[in-house]
DNA sequence: GAAGCGTTATACTAT
DNA sequence: ATAACGCTTC
């Protein structure tokens, strides 16, 4: 990282640009981030308020960290810009206008929970057991048109190949998803988008007054920005200016609908608008940069990416193999413990994985070894069975609406199964309010006394998340202990909860937080600062850097990953997330890889399937293997078996 | 008909 | 770890 505030001619030119709209094109390492929190101290310190300058950013801990870092450059007034994603900008106005955008009474509710709802629409509405696709299946489809704004149909014609009734039935079946969704008063993440875009560009009161809010709009990782996100910018835009960042190397959530050649086509969206380049890397060492300009120039892409460093050449990056991910995780623990031996920080190790469960053995010997670690990504602590439990009991308290907590809460009690809690829930509708409804649910069971208690004792603390939570436990207390195997380790979840909770003023804005920013038990655990090795998902990994980066299981199968096998776009999609990986490092980058691919030993000859590692040249690394008795690590690499392309779900 | 239990299959990325 | 499924019990 560059010194503080310390630009270059051309990251100052781009922070002091005048009265237009611009997009800084700017490789990994070139400084985007400075030159974003440049900008906006550029911007408060000629006047501008910064209550009136927006700043969104890909997640909320680069929101938060890009607010430390102003505070440090420019004090208190950083607080007063507002930064977030997307969704939690658009929701936190639509809070603030609830009455305009009619979403009073509503929850937010995340990826698992519509995948629920869906399986109770598609349940109903098949009537036997036909070939149809699954509820994951449909809210992906579903979710990917609404994000790139084309209808479920043309996605469905050009995605998929389902017969033209089978179209028709998933098209009835997602607006039966949409009225249920309704009649439950959810908003699911991209409702909380499509509304927001909907009244700014249909509602010209509206969209007038929010196109007042702001002066300023910065943008970070422009590239993996969407259609949808693109229509909110687009109906913000004037008379506030727009200031994007983005490297289209670097676009990685195309599976969200984002397209890494929309940084191209700005000047075009944007007339008049200004596109500056960022090119010299001061993050790491040519080698590292050596290597990762090498996997760019063996697409069939024309990224036009060469890196630079303005730094000293380095080590060459390491290439170790491993027979299996137990081997590995155990040398790069050892490592660890080396390095830290030695003066190091845990903090300046990375260790990058491609899907969240890669991690777990790596996590199980960082546990053994006693090495402090935080987890990023993947599945978050309260997707945990026994907290939604009793998230659900919050949530059905708040929300006589809230099918879906009102059924995982019924279903807790002996003899109460989905559909005895379906029929009860169905007649609670009816009910003109919440007390009310609750008195109707009483009235289904002999233990509705009992049941109904749950729902009181919260509504108690309705602004005081702790104790609303402390009281929900204890409650739950005695099913839950029946319900689980080693319960109290279980148990201790819910004190991190309350703890987390008491930084909330109300049990909606607590539930909404976690909802929308899931974080991991590790996340939720580590104290503020503290000295710990990250191990992070690469798509968690985007805008971070780290002295030393491992990339675990950089094997045939992961890079491309097995599913994206031919595919051309997703294929190059994975060498993005490769070159992401890659480019994290600051001064050394080990790459290990395992002989194992889902469980089974691979040392089998024949030609390699789609490999990025397969044609890495041996003089960009050094090369070693770990793995006894069997061959070198180059030859390795052309002895892994043909991988073939899963089949795909339909 | 519905609940509940035991067995088996299964894993990408995330707001 | 959990969802899905088949089977048994109420």
């Amino acid at each position: 990282m560059q010194t503080h505030m310390h630009l270059n001619e051309n990251q100052r030119i781009a922070a002091q640009y005048k009265d237009a709209h611009i997009l800084v094109l700017a490789g990994a390492g070139t400084g985007k981030t400075l030159t974003i929190m440049a900008r906006a101290a550029y911007l408060i310190q000629r006047g501008v308020d910064p209550g009136r300058i927006l700043l969104l950013t890909f997640t909320r801990r680069a929101a938060r960290e890009m607010i430390d870092r102003l505070y440090l450059s420019i004090g208190k007034s950083a607080r007063d810009v507002t930064a977030g994603t997307f969704h939690h900008f658009c929701l936190l106005t639509m809070r603030r206008m609830s009455k305009q955008f009619g979403i009073q009474e509503y929850t937010v509710i995340d990826r698992e929970d519509q995948t629920d709802l869906m399986k109770l629409v598609r349940a109903n509405f098949l009537k036997k057991k036909v070939i149809f696709p699954h509820a994951s299946e449909l809210i992906k489809i579903y979710s990917y048109a609404r994000n790139t704004n084309i209808g479920p149909m043309k996605y469905l014609k050009k995605h998929t190949d389902h017969d033209e009734d089978t179209m028709k039935k998933i098209c009835i079946v997602f607006k039966e998803y949409d009225k249920r969704k309704e009649a439950n008063r959810y908003l699911d993440y991209d409702d909380i988008l499509h509304r927001f875009a909907k009244k700014l560009h249909d509602d010209p009161a509206i969209a007038e007054k929010l196109r007042g809010l702001y002066d300023h709009i910065l943008v970070d990782e422009m590239q993996d920005t969407n259609p949808l996100q693109w229509l909110i910018l687009d109906g913000l835009k004037e008379p506030s200016k727009l200031f994007c960042v983005g490297d289209d190397a670097q676009s990685i959530y195309a599976f969200r609908g984002a397209d890494f050649r929309n940084v191209h086509s700005f000047r075009r969206r944007v007339p008049g608008a200004v596109v500056l380049r960022l090119e010299d890397n001061y993050r790491s060492t040519q080698s590292i940069l050596d290597v990762s300009n090498w996997l760019l120039k063996e697409s069939p892409l024309n990224y036009k990416k060469n890196l630079k460093a303005k730094r000293e050449s380095g080590d060459k990056p390491a290439l170790i193999d491993f027979e299996t991910e137990f081997d590995e995780a155990k040398w790069i623990a050892d490592d660890l413990i080396k390095r830290h031996e030695t003066g190091a920080s845990w903090s300046d190790h990375m260790i990058l994985t491609r899907t969240a469960w890669n991690s777990r053995t790596i996590e199980a010997i960082l546990v053994e070894k006693n090495i402090p670690y935080v987890f990023i990504g993947g599945v978050g602590l309260l997707q945990a069975a026994h907290v939604k439990d009793l998230l659900c009991l919050v949530r059905a308290s708040i929300s006589h609406y809230d099918e879906l907590a009102w059924i995982r809460y019924l279903t807790l009690w002996p003899k109460i199964g989905d559909i005895t809690a379906s029929r009860a829930i169905a007649s609670m509708k009816e009910a003109p309010n919440a007390t009310e409804a609750i008195h109707v649910m009483k009235k289904q069971f002999k233990t509705g006394q009992k049941i109904a208690e749950g729902p009181k004792l919260i509504q108690k603390y309705i602004n005081e998340p702790a104790k609303a939570l402390k009281a929900g436990a204890r409650f739950l207390d005695p099913i839950l202990s029946k319900r689980y195997n080693k319960w109290m380790s279980r148990k201790k979840d819910f004190n991190l909860l309350e703890q987390l909770a008491e930084r909330y003023r109300s049990l909606l804005q607590f539930i909404e937080t976690y909802t929308m920013d899931p974080i991991s038990t590790t996340e939720a655990t580590r104290s503020e600062g503290k000295d710990c090795v990250s191990l992070i998902t690469i798509h968690s990994a985007k805008g971070t850097e780290s002295s030393v980066c491992y990339i675990i299981r950089a094997e045939p199968g992961m890079y491309p990953y097995i599913r994206s096998l031919g595919e051309e776009d997703e294929e190059e999609e994975e060498r993005r997330i490769l070159y992401v990986a890659m480019t994290r490092a600051k001064d050394e980058l080990v790459l290990t890889r395992t002989g194992t691919r889902y469980g089974k030993t691979v040392f089998h000859g024949g030609a390699v399937g789609s490999y990025f590692l397969a044609t890495l040249p041996e003089t960009l690394v050094e090369s070693q293997s770990e793995w006894e008795g069997v061959f070198s690590a180059s030859e390795n690499s052309k002895n892994y078996g043909v991988i073939r392309p899963r089949k795909r779900y339909q």
